[in-house]
DNA sequence: ATAGGCATGTAAGCAGTTACATGATTTA
DNA sequence: TAAATCATGTAACTGCTTACATGCCTAT
């Protein structure tokens, strides 16, 4: 279990309620973990049930009223017992790389207009994540401000996601250009061997 | 149900039986896709009940007999219609960048030795992927090859594998090597403000 | 008026994980 | 003789997805 970890580690920054955290969540901390609204409420419920955070109304005019959630000291505990014990791998699941590991026997139409696409949508992150990076640095450069500030995680997490973003451009821009060319150019039957 | 397409996919270069795909699935095909050795008897039977793959005896001496199988026609034809629907987008879990995020509040040690740890497998695998570009291009270059050869899917999803696992391997070393300095210095109280 | 954003959930079903079970053969 | 590899599963549990449900407010 832990989404319980994720949610916990989004809270570090400021209360946040459900719908709030359903934001986050939709575009991934980072883009290192999704969760659905459903999830999140449910999560949230057994969080507070647990004493890892505590939620407190908040009163709006204009717009329906919400509950904001705050970790406590026992939610520090167990994002720290957390971080000390060993992390899972990296889980990546990918529906386009499927396809395109099975190019060879397919209609590669689709599949080059599916990548075209991935690579304007990661383009599009790249500069969101860019630009969150630049806020969080301010005047500072990068080293001064990774050597100086007081909270880097969101930073560093940053960096991840825009490497991510990047690559995947790249990925996708590249496969697409060679399928393309492909398309174009007739095969050569009976492919070279080892 | 997308774990059909990515057994489908992994049968499209060779028979294989539940054992030997649990070990492709245990890597990952070419890491995009990871599944559970019990996953994959499961999905098997389904997919022969749907008549999507045959499955084929085959008596071994000297160990036990194993079930290899083969991508049959209407096999195919869901795969093609598989690569004809949009992509779900690339999805991305990832216990340590979440321990990343949080680690401004927490203690960094273990979270550092689990970045280095993550950064030498990211080595490791980054040198086996390079090894199967190698192998599939054979004697020709990159570009040769895939303009001429028929089977290009696997390389083109290697040529994926390669760059997340050489992203993973420069942010690991990046943020352990940055958060090992911070460990060091004494941190200023009331850090910069936007 | 209608669409979209804010706000919070329930319920059913499916997929994935963890644990368990079996048994032969090869290698250290 | 113990551990690792080959080979195939079952069972219970947990977590995730999809669909549904409600209702108010704001902007077009």
């Amino acid at each position: 279990m832990a989404l319980r970890h994720a949610v916990l580690t989004a809270l570090l920054d400021g209360e946040y309620s459900g719908y709030q955290l359903a934001k986050i969540f939709d575009v991934g901390v980072s883009n290192f973990w999704y969760a659905a609204p459903q999830q999140l409420y449910g999560e949230l419920a057994r969080l507070e049930r647990d004493g890892l955070i505590v939620g407190r109304r908040v009163v709006q005019a204009g717009r329906p009223n919400k509950r904001v959630f705050t970790v406590t000291d026992a939610g520090l505990d167990e994002l720290d017992a957390f971080a000390a014990t060993p992390s899972k791998p990296l889980f990546v699941r990918d529906d386009l790389a499927v396809k395109v590991q099975a190019i060879d026997h397919l209609d590669p139409t689709p599949v080059i207009a599916q990548l075209e696409e991935r690579a304007a949508v990661a383009t599009v992150k790249l500069a969101r994540f860019e630009k969150a990076l630049a806020d969080l640095r301010g005047e500072l450069d990068e080293e001064e401000f990774l050597q100086r500030s007081e909270r880097v995680g969101p930073y560093l997490a940053y960096l991840g996601g825009c490497r991510l973003e990047r690559e995947m451009q790249g990925w996708c821009s590249q496969i697409a250009h060679s399928l393309r060319a492909r398309a174009a150019e007739p095969r050569v039957k009976g492919a070279p061997r080892s």
